[in-house]
DNA sequence: TATGAATGAGCCTTCATTCAT
DNA sequence: AATGAATGAAGGCTCATTCAT
């Protein structure tokens, strides 16, 4: 028996190694560089290198395909900024993670990136899908240390949390749509404290 | 200062029963609506009250009608907030301004509204051309503003202006497509001045 | 002004020049010669000497070929009957005149015939719409004619005459059918007054 | 007298258990309540409670699926058709019994009858296929028994024999055909009689 | 025997665009 | 300028069948 797994047959021990996953990677890829509607299922089971009637296993439509970039990444997304908040207590602190991660994790793959600012906002179908899931988690998480920051007396308490989340989170995805767009590479995740300097600034006393 | 490429086709001598504009505010209301890959350049026409051939006399392809709503918009928009800016000097005051004209004018009109904060962000293609075009108009007025502010002693220098003035679109923009996804109808314009208020604390030395 | 023949559904005054004519005319031999399933849209276009999406400005679907090749032919057979019928006062002279034009107008188009005889059972769903449409039409003048037979005392009455009249479409359709899978060229429409006979006899009191 | 050729595969020593049989019953259910272009093969080895796979070590397609109903369905008709009439000289009442039979058995199983109805006559490949095998043997126990009356004095001579067979089998045919189109659940077996009566009206001297 | 994951050929339908009138 | 019938390219998805285990 072959110990060595060929790159076409992941075993379920490697999660990560998964042809779910493997299918993901190659449509991301794909449609950051094509665009949605131009990349054909085929070419992304191709880029897979697998049939593409393989694809439907996996997925329920071409669309599945868009909608689970969305989930499993904000789903990782989230398990990593809740790991990484265990020990901040600091609200103020907990906003500058939060933004750290938002931005670095797009900086790291440039593909996801577009895919996430540009190619998952195809229509309002699919934003309210969005908005109505995990990003909310995300939101609200950005909005529960605001609100705390208010209430240990470090943010101004007549603005309201969920307006404040919002001005926050709608910069913070400014500057990566913005480093999409942009033909200069500079550091994504560097414009993170900015940001959180910035609002922390607006917000205080 | 330059003048806005008028959209094609369109003399400026025939302002309301202009057929390009019937065209569209038919292509607007059913953008937003139904989705720019929902819409059939046959529908369009049919809510315009014309034959599917006369769309093309007016304007080049379907992509076309988008790139025009959004020009003529950002046009009519532009002019407006030169216009409005005329007399206002003080350059926390400008921000102000603009502020309130970008999320009044979306506010006043939600299928345009829908297709400015969605279908407009249809692909890379689009959003290149359109962060490259008047949206470029729009940032710079900002970042003027924002400049002659820190020259002025008002904000702190060691913000980039540039930065600065995509945080403020940024925070503006996600209040804009938050109020479009949302159910509640809460006034959109009203947000300008606690978005600007917020930044402008932000930004305070 | 140039009449040009109205889009969809059929100005029956150009019964033959007409597209949808044309296009089913098409439809038909390659149906009958390939088999439903076997035969692609594209092969019928190519038939009919026009585009594969222009049979869509005239048929909903593939299956609306099959449903109007028989409510076509149907409707133009019951017009025949009525008009050959109208007449006819002897109701077995009727059943006569019926049956004869059932085999002979199958006998005449050898495609039709296999379309009728075969391609159109397809499934349930194509039969229960046609027996509960237009063929009902055929059998209740069947069984109106040997109903006015029993009342005239030319055929016994202990027989229902909806029981008669599906023995007698029965033994028709049969006809049909063994003409259709036969290779034998042998007439159809002939073996019509046979039937008849016989049927007529076995309902004689 | 020629034994019937058996179904693929099926040693009658298994009569029961016989996973052939199994995947039979499964797939008659299925094509008839579903349609055969509606059912796969997974939905009939799931019905069957087997892998998919397992179908092709009993059977060679689909398509065999279908034919082996047929096939099988017929042979053991015919089996029975054989039994039955050992001991019964009488050609007309060997037309009786035949009747009988055929409508008894299509009238016991009305999934079967959908199949045998419908399902069965797809296209001209399949009934190309039918009506040159075991249903010529029903045909031609007809017309013996028919030919048999005629040399008995008992049937008209000047009608021919296997043109007879063939309207006594097109009303039987059309009796079960309605039946299984109907809502009605009438007793499909009791119209034998009827039919047979009417038939051998039709055929006295 | 049995499994079921993987394959990949196959096709209906849509609809942006053209062009003869 | 206006019409609207005609075009025809394009692609997502299904599912019968295979085959390594």
């Amino acid at each position: 028996m072959p110990v060595v797994a060929s790159p076409r047959r992941l075993t379920r021990t490697q999660p990560a190694g998964d042809k779910g996953e493997l299918i993901l990677r190659a449509a991301t890829k794909l449609f950051a560089r094509r665009g949605f509607f131009n990349t054909q299922v085929a070419d992304v089971a191709r880029e897979a290198g697998i049939a593409a009637g393989t694809v439907y296993l996996y997925f329920k439509s071409k669309d599945d395909l868009l909608i689970s970039i969305f989930e499993r990444t904000m789903g990782q997304g989230m398990d990593e900024v809740r790991r990484a908040l265990t020990d901040v207590t600091d609200p103020v602190e907990r906003l500058r993670v939060l933004a750290r991660l938002h931005l670095s994790r797009l900086g790291a793959d440039r593909d996801l990136a577009v895919v996430f600012q540009v190619e998952l906002r195809q229509s309002i179908k699919f934003m309210e899908h969005f908005s109505s899931s995990l990003l909310q988690d995300y939101l609200h998480t950005l909005r529960d240390a605001i609100g705390d920051a208010q209430r240990a007396g470090r943010f101004r308490r007549e603005v309201s949390a969920t307006f404040a989340a919002k001005a926050l989170f709608g910069a913070l995805d400014e500057m990566a749509t913005n480093w999409v767009l942009s033909r200069k590479r500079s550091a994504l995740a560097g414009q993170a404290d900015d940001v959180v300097t910035l609002f922390v600034n607006g917000m205080k006393l």
